[in-house]
DNA sequence: GCATCTTGTTTGTCTAGGACAAATCTGGAT
DNA sequence: ATCCAGATTTGTCCTAGACAAACAAGATGC
């Protein structure tokens, strides 16, 4: 007798796995991770766990009395840490073999003490806090003080960056983050719902590849975009490429918009690029932001690289100066 | 030399568990999927693809010139469909087992053919030719007519279950899916963020378990809640229990809400909800959503059952019935 | 008839160790 | 300096087996 489901879950689905167990998320043991429950808070697979534990001899979990690995709270932070230095572009080996000061001098090192605006400062201090209300209303301050534009680039941006360092360095609980994020998203898309879109602005399609999250980063971007009037549609993260092709090609859009983390292969990101501009409707251009793309990119015809969140609105320009059509 | 990364990811790295490889997501190779996208499409785990295979005989997939699994798009569909039903708790070896009539069957009646707006089933055609614009308006005059409470109950709520249901069916992409949500998300969130809390509501904070999704029912859920004037502070899906804790301790939470969906074990449910209420700041009562609870709960001190979308607003009328503080 | 306990079956996830290709580093030649 | 070949590092996949939790069915008691 199947009981039915009130409402889907399937838009998550599709964007990560949902797994069905109890044992991974038991949610007694306080201070014990199980190996799932690993995975999905430090985004290393199981296998790479296990192996490693073999081969570098960190993690170390306990066993439980089934002889199944039980990691005890400190050692995930480690492998939080180590995860961050490697999207840094460190590689395990030398992490796994520099001794702990070497070590800590990288983690240090990472936490780009960029200039942070001394708001961004108080408000890491009310996320730490937990202080969800004073939050809301302090970035809705910030918003209205810098207007939309000025707000992403030079304040939400480096807050989000500081906020990743922090959780890095084990500041942050999970929780503050998701309470970050969730204020962040609710006010940038209220925001952008209610822009007006400025005749002759370009229609621009964003998305990632699958195997890209990141969606934060996007939303920046699509806030950027419909500050100057462009006319956005986003697909959110994790569009597998056909439908990405199709979803363009019946939209009439004039730009499509891709955005990379450091963590995606820059080789799998050039071919599926390549794909996608092989069968574009003429006039039609694409938009590859992500840092580590633009070093070194693949000439292909029809897409342009952005080497930081500000060239998106470089690029948006351009394409006002010499509109395609 | 690292190179530093634009923007941080973490937010659903740690929701989701974010791989770094590249041959799972090779956006080459038009209808075949490797293990690892079909764990990422389909929610479940190699493991288990790899048992099944074993046990039951499906899939079968090919094997590329390294011996790895290659899956076939039907493939895949098909196992989707078996993962919906599973979610309705159906047996995998029943489903293995049944004839491909009784399978057709099974699958036909899942689809609730519950009443659809006609409104509603517009919009799913919308959807399907990836009209972007046109949704969103027809939407947002939906929302206009209908009122928040109304569009929710009565509209958004139908509408995500057919949409469920046509992406089972192999009728919607996922990209279709994916427009729906952000729309959907757009929409709501703005709405919400514009609502005046009524003073003398209850504080209330919104999340689920680690391993429940199903982020879209979470903002439903929202959406009534603050419609009626409460202050709602939701931190999104998959927050350890620990961290729930927590921070409805610091914030001075009224009442706590945990949304759960059917793929979620009963019993760590009922576990996890006991831990929670036991250590409540006095007068904090513990909301707990998803129909499978309902039906046989366990009787716990301070928390009280939704057994459905609708109970919500009960629930919130019976909070100021008789107001705790 | 309905509830509770016991047993057998189903099912998902974990374990182990081995293999290999893609990515990266290294040194040599232009 | 720039480019190519070879060596090394590293992540993911493979097989095969084991076991506990979830479930179904049958037995017992009220």
């Amino acid at each position: 007798m199947p009981s039915s489901r009130l409402s889907p879950r399937r838009e998550l689905a599709t964007a990560t796995g949902d797994q069905r167990s109890s044992a991974e998320t038991r949610p007694d043991a306080p201070g014990l991770l199980s190996i799932a429950a690993v995975e999905r808070d430090t985004g290393l697979l199981k296998d790479t766990l296990r192996v490693w534990e073999k081969r570098y001899g960190f993690p170390q979990p306990l066993r439980d009395a089934n002889g199944e690995r039980i990691y005890p709270r400190e050692q995930v932070e480690r492998l939080r840490q180590i995860r961050r230095l490697m999207d840094q572009g460190h590689r395990p080996g030398k992490l796994f073999a520099a001794s702990p000061t070497d070590f800590a001098a990288l983690l240090v090192q990472s936490d780009a003490p960029a200039a942070l605006p001394a708001e961004a400062q108080r408000m890491l201090g009310l996320l730490q806090a937990s202080a969800a209300d004073a939050l809301r209303s302090a970035l809705q301050e910030r918003l209205q003080t810098l207007g939309l534009e000025d707000f992403v680039l030079h304040f939400a941006i480096p807050l989000s960056i500081a906020i990743g360092a922090a959780w890095a360095r084990g500041e942050m609980e999970v929780a503050h983050e998701h309470l970050y994020t969730e204020q962040m998203q609710n006010l940038l898309r209220a925001t952008i719902n209610a822009l007006p879109i400025r005749a002759g602005s370009p229609r621009v399609l964003l998305t990632t590849f699958p195997n890209e999250l990141h969606s934060l980063g996007l939303l920046f971007a699509q806030a950027l975009l419909a500050s100057h009037g462009a006319a956005c549609t986003s697909l959110g993260a994790q569009t597998p490429l056909e439908d990405i092709r199709k979803t363009a090609q019946n939209g009439g859009f004039d730009v499509i918009l891709l955005s990379f983390s450091g963590a995606f292969p820059a080789r799998a990101a050039f071919s599926g690029l390549r794909i996608l501009a092989a069968d574009l409707a003429p006039g039609t251009q694409i938009w590859a932001g992500g840092r580590h793309l633009a070093d070194k990119p693949a000439v292909i015809d029809g897409v342009r690289y952005l080497a930081g969140m500000a060239d998106t609105l470089l690029a948006l320009q351009d394409w006002h100066a010499t509109p395609p059509s």
